[in-house]
DNA sequence: ATGAAAGCGCTAACAC
DNA sequence: GTGTTAGCGCTTTCAT
């Protein structure tokens, strides 16, 4: 292997010197256009290629920021840090993924191996087991831009990006109740995390609101997957006062809610179903799966640009603003809708 | 923001050097046990943070490599991220994220981007645009190891993960073959990639294996989406002589044929299909989708034992190796697997 | 077992 | 408009 070319061999080269060279590369405005052109073209025929190693040492910066999700193979999370990078990429920063397999561990090891990095700035959602947030707070204390996104802390005092998740219960529950059902059973997570609660705070109140008998029996308590969805159904209708629709934390959990009920035969819509996420494949199972999008996209570019605003202050944490999108209802084959199109 | 902790506030606490620092927190064995336990407890109440950007200036490895795929909206590319991981955190290497979008301009974009960072190498698998592959030459020119994988060209001589796809097209053909269709179409991308051109010979040799007159109107050319399905399903259906079988280049493609064949009534298994990757929604959709499992688990594990083997020596392609994986056919209800489980 | 010192490639005062 | 120079935080060779 050649050594590489640095400024150094551009300026030899030139007889000039490297403040010169990297002036000239970095669009120095008071450089003269004869000298800026050479230096152009020189590093271009050494094949120079800048080590941004060295500058961000120098200059403090790297331009790159680090993402922390649960798992990029839920297709709400890959949406997002798609739609991040779009928002991101004309400011010339970069995203190093770290996925926190849902893992408290993990989530720690992420920010420390992030800030080692000497990244610019970190967004996160939370995994399902973080109670504690302290892990955090460091970020904070080197004033580096954290945005919070989807699942975040209240204990911290950061800028985040969430779905109105309260909203997000209530109106998937009041629009079963539109559709006509009237015993309406939540299938939720264990874990204490925000969004979960408000979600099912939505519920209950939308149970409350249409003067509803609320049970506590039609709350199920467990986890968010296929396995869970069948099992929470297959609990609720051994129940004796059996729901007539389920709510389901997720879209996972609804798939597994609807094979259940397939296989005794009380296909939805007979039973309702709608779920969260509107994962890739809710729109083409049978029956096509209701569920109420959290607009990744949005929220995506929203921590993009959040981010991109503190990136730009002197203090970034300034004025914390905590932004909240509305949900909306895909109404599909599960709860009902005939012409529900793929 | 108080200035953060480095090994010279370490070693002035200490009196002493901030070579015995450098030396005592990297597991240096020339050390003596108590200045050793004496500067971890230091850094620990400093909370001391490595920089891990000045480590790597100086030694030459960021402990950083770069991956390169289409998107990691694709479930495939998903988990092929996540096991690479798998593979790689024992080692302490890190992933980098650049998604090419299918475009041969962020590609290149990519690699410049990543050798800029100075990531210690590189695993890519190609855009659908890529038809020139020079961008790649620089990473072997620095004498980083480059491993591809999926959708690789035979051009680099660099090792390579592949699945075997010449016989994944013959056996996801011989496969309807043997579930009793006779005339079977083929629906894949117009793009000159190596996998796709191998799964289409596989298909043809295994009509004239079986003496199946071939046909060139069964042959599709279009793009790889859902859309693309419903398209190319409409032409084959449009054709006086009908195919009984449809293999489609990958599950979306899959997804859109079928919805077209629910539309005029010939829901599969009445015309068979068959797609490739086992996307997550593959089991789920009505009828369920038979597939051809590329195993992307395996992939990207052996993705990072390639890529450990070759950081691990002094020229990394001193041995270049070729891996193939073998598919596996998933039947599922498309081709009249009636009792598919979930 | 520890110290001294050079330098990785780049930036940015400060000079002129 | 260009040169000089001092680091950024760390590793590592060469001494001792």
């Amino acid at each position: 292997m050649k050594k590489k070319t640095t400024i150094y061999d551009i300026a030899k080269e030139l007889n000039i010197t490297v403040s010169t060279v990297s002036r000239a590369l970095s669009g120095f405005p008071a450089i003269s256009d004869a000298t800026r052109q050479l230096v152009v073209e020189t590093a271009k025929r050494l094949n120079y290629s800048p080590n941004k190693l060295a500058s961000a040492l120098k200059s403090g910066k790297t331009f790159i920021v680090g993402v922390i999700v649960p798992s990029v193979e839920a297709h709400f999370f890959a949406s997002i840090i798609h739609s991040i990078e779009e928002g991101l990429k004309d400011s010339g920063y970069r995203i190093i993924l770290y996925q926190s397999k849902e893992s408290l561990v993990n989530e720690v090891n992420g920010v420390r191996t992030l800030l080692e990095a000497q990244v610019d700035g970190i967004m996160a959602s939370m995994s399902l087991e973080t109670d504690d947030v302290s892990h955090f707070e460091e970020i904070i204390a080197q004033n580096k831009p954290l945005v919070l996104f989807d699942r975040v802390n209240k204990q911290l005092r950061v800028p985040t990006i969430t779905l109105n998740d309260y909203q997000a219960g209530y109106m998937a529950t009041q629009y079963l109740i539109d559709q006509g059902y009237k015993n309406i059973a939540f299938i939720t997570t264990v874990h204490q995390i925000k969004i979960f609660n408000d979600r099912l705070k939505g519920y209950k109140d939308a149970i409350r609101d249409n003067k509803l008998p609320f049970s506590e029996d039609n709350i199920i308590l467990g986890g968010l997957s296929i396995k869970d969805g069948r099992y929470g159904a297959a609990k609720l209708l051994r129940s004796e006062n059996r729901p007539d629709a389920i709510v389901a934390g997720d879209d996972f959990t609804a798939l597994g809610v609807i094979k259940k009920l397939k296989e005794i035969d009380e296909t939805p819509p007979k039973i309702g179903v709608i779920g969260f996420a509107n994962e890739a494949f809710s729109a083409y199972i049978t029956p096509s799966l209701s569920t109420v999008d959290q607009h990744p996209g949005e929220m995506g570019k929203a921590c993009a640009e959040m981010f991109l605003q503190m990136a730009g202050q002197l203090n970034p944490y300034d004025s914390i603003r905590n932004i909240v999108l509305e949900p909306t209802i895909v109404e599909r084959q599960s709860t009902g809708n005939t012409d529900a199109k793929d």
